[in-house]
DNA sequence: TCAATAGTGTCTATAAGACACTATGGG
DNA sequence: CCCATAGTGTCTTATAGACACTATTGA
């Protein structure tokens, strides 16, 4: 095992990042069309080279800011919070046609935004139904419409990042990431619905939710916004792991 | 986002192997000796260099196949197999003294080999119980002492391997790959058991894992090679996912 | 008033955990 | 014989899912 500092062979890293976000009961993903070659005119995945003496993870919240303004969790900043975690890396010799990339994809859970187009020098940027950018589970996208597909390796990455989150949500209480600061449990159970793409009964939500020790904390606020009767608002809870979890429908 | 080939930082990419087993009712991981600084004479987890044309996974199978003889789940080959997947990427730009090194790891889950020292070019290769690699949770490791750490950050790598072992057997069933391709509900509640460190009720546990349809064939076949009366053999079923899953105990 | 959502209670089926009991080999 | 492990059955408790019912707002 000769670990020879001048024969390895150079690659370029790069940071990807899926970023996901509730919109209007759909899962939606921030994507950017491509201004140069090679795949000029198609959608991608956000993303850019990581810096000489720079980690994966600062990358990441480095490209996330630049797109979103977003700060990956960072407490006591008053923008705006997400939650950051590394997905998984791509490495085909052949994703790239200019030279060998490796990735480094990281998944990015984020609340509805204020601003729909999102700053940052990501000019032709957009939040897609993650429906109208890769095929569903039965080999068709909305409207029975084979979706474009995005730039490179992008459709698997975003798929693989997609199912992260829908299996995540299950036993973690990571689906607060994607509700703003306060919520109630009808939001929450919107976000649920939407992510999966179901529909969960209201009254057992409801029991589980609150039910689960640390996964939700009364602010003694009530909100009308979503119609009806006044709801309780909730922060996230300190849990992190759900046990029992969640239980997504199946069949 | 200007994404100029000529422009990149370069980097090395290396593969890292958790490469876990049970042996004697331990969870067991595979480690190297270093042979030349840095870290000189520490234990190491196994790995290299991606070659040029090479993909990640390949990398990280050709890695195995030199230090273990195991091939990564090919299927008719006559080699003995095991489960290989990617574990996560470390960056850190001060990981490795010499150079800016990007390391993707990965998870093997192999059966006990035959051999105890594993052959190819490992001469100082050992299989040594994650305990005394290590600590555990309580802060300790095996026996009051604390384990001198492994070269890198590797222990972190290690850590979070395991932890992904552990977690994972809870909701599939790749508890299976640590058995040889016959095996007995014991023995595979002995896997369980070595890999959570701690004790299953033998009759639940028979009842659970015959009940799930897809996680165990019967082969027709028996053995009292644990002594006791005769128990049958099975093979792993085509199941991946378990629902609902194995409970791991707690507290 | 009605429409909408919030929230509670109750029943049933499923499954996990505890544990008594029987079955079948080897020394 | 005893001892080990294999395998089955039974009881209790926790909880998911189905769904009846009440509560509280805005239009």
């Amino acid at each position: 095992m000769p670990y020879d500092p001048a024969a390895f062979p150079p690659f370029a890293v790069t940071v990807d990042l899926v970023v996901l976000t509730v919109r209007r009961h759909e899962l939606c993903a921030l994507a950017v069309r491509r201004g140069e070659p090679p795949y000029q005119g198609r959608w991608a995945l956000p993303g850019g080279f990581v810096r000489a003496e720079e980690d994966l993870t600062a990358a990441a919240a480095r490209e996330l800011n630049e797109e979103t303004g977003l700060r990956a969790h960072d407490p006591g900043s008053s923008a705006a919070e997400a939650h950051l975690e590394q997905l998984a890396t791509y490495g085909d010799p052949q994703r790239d046609p200019r030279m060998r990339v490796v990735s480094v994809a990281h998944l990015v859970l984020a609340p509805d935004l204020p601003s729909p187009t999102p700053g940052g020098d990501a000019h032709s940027a957009r939040w897609a139904p993650v429906d109208t950018l890769i095929a569903g589970p039965g080999g068709t996208g909305r409207e029975e419409e084979q979706p474009i597909p995005l730039a490179f390796d992008h459709d698997r990455i975003l798929s693989d990042g997609v199912e992260r989150a829908r299996s995540k949500i299950e036993y973690s209480s990571l689906a607060t990431a994607f509700c703003p600061s306060e919520f109630t449990v009808g939001e929450l159970r919107r976000v649920y619905e939407a992510v999966w793409g179901v529909v969960l009964d209201p009254r057992n939500f409801h029991r589980k939710v609150t039910g689960t020790p640390g996964f939700l904390v009364p602010t003694g606020g009530t909100t009308t916004r979503q119609g009806g009767r006044p709801a309780q608002l909730f922060r996230a809870g300190g849990a992190t792991l759900l046990n029992p979890p969640m239980l997504r429908p199946e069949v």
